[in-house]
DNA sequence: TATCTGTATTAGATAGAGTAATACAAAAGA
DNA sequence: TCTTTTGTATTACTCTATCTAATACAGATA
């Protein structure tokens, strides 16, 4: 899998692979239980420091979505627990950017598609 | 229309106010043409600095939600520019939400139900 | 033994956010 | 004319988060 830092971004570097890992791994790109670039290794691709890969991946084991230890590496927790509910931060957002959407002249129907598509099958 | 700020958010106050603005535009809390708090005002009730509401009404202003001058403050503007698509960033922002609510067990339905409440009729 | 893993530590640089104290131009009202 | 109110500009300061840098460690592997 392959991660992209966006420099012009306001989003923290350690939050965009995060991102990027989370959606990779609701979208299929990463499978249960497949083993994650070494921070090391992760580091050297994108040209930062090693600390802050590691600091993504600190905040995927403590959500939950990946398991960390000094033999394996990082790999994709096979079973994630299932908190069932959208956070009140996320709801925030949502509503948002449907707000801003809306106000943009953006279809009802357009969003739905977006969302459709991106939760896919 | 009442602003509240959320102290621990990791979001900058004026990018609440603004963002609450946006939302309270697009539910029809602020009519077109309204009257906004002046900055003084919106300050001093949130107790906060005076150039923390200046800079959200400038963010606002820029973004064409608002107009402001010297004679009648900041309002809602009456005819608001229709850009009619969702911009990368906040594209980015629904696929992670959603990501993060398909991995943590919520229904599509319930997602575009929340989306379906937030954009109204 | 050498190498790999994640991680801890300490320090420093940089940028963004917010506050504080003033000040200004323009308009309105007394 | 004088006062008030409007948004805004300016300058300086504090605080925090982010990121980097250079090391080092424990544990596992080959």
């Amino acid at each position: 899998m392959i991660i992209r830092i966006d420099e012009l971004s306001d989003i923290p570097i350690y939050m965009q692979i995060r991102n990027q890992i989370v959606m990779g791994i609701s979208d299929g790109s990463l499978a249960p239980g497949e083993q994650l670039p070494t921070v090391r290794a992760l580091a050297l691709e994108i040209g930062i420091n090693t600390m802050t890969v590691s600091k993504s991946y600190q905040l995927l084991k403590t959500e939950g979505y990946i398991m960390t230890d000094r033999k394996n590496g990082a790999r994709v927790r096979t079973t994630i627990e299932k908190q069932g509910s959208i956070s009140e931060s996320n709801k925030a957002e949502l509503k948002r950017i449907v707000s801003e959407a809306r106000l943009s002249g953006v279809p009802k129907k357009e969003i739905i598609g977006l969302v459709d598509g991106y939760y896919g099958a």
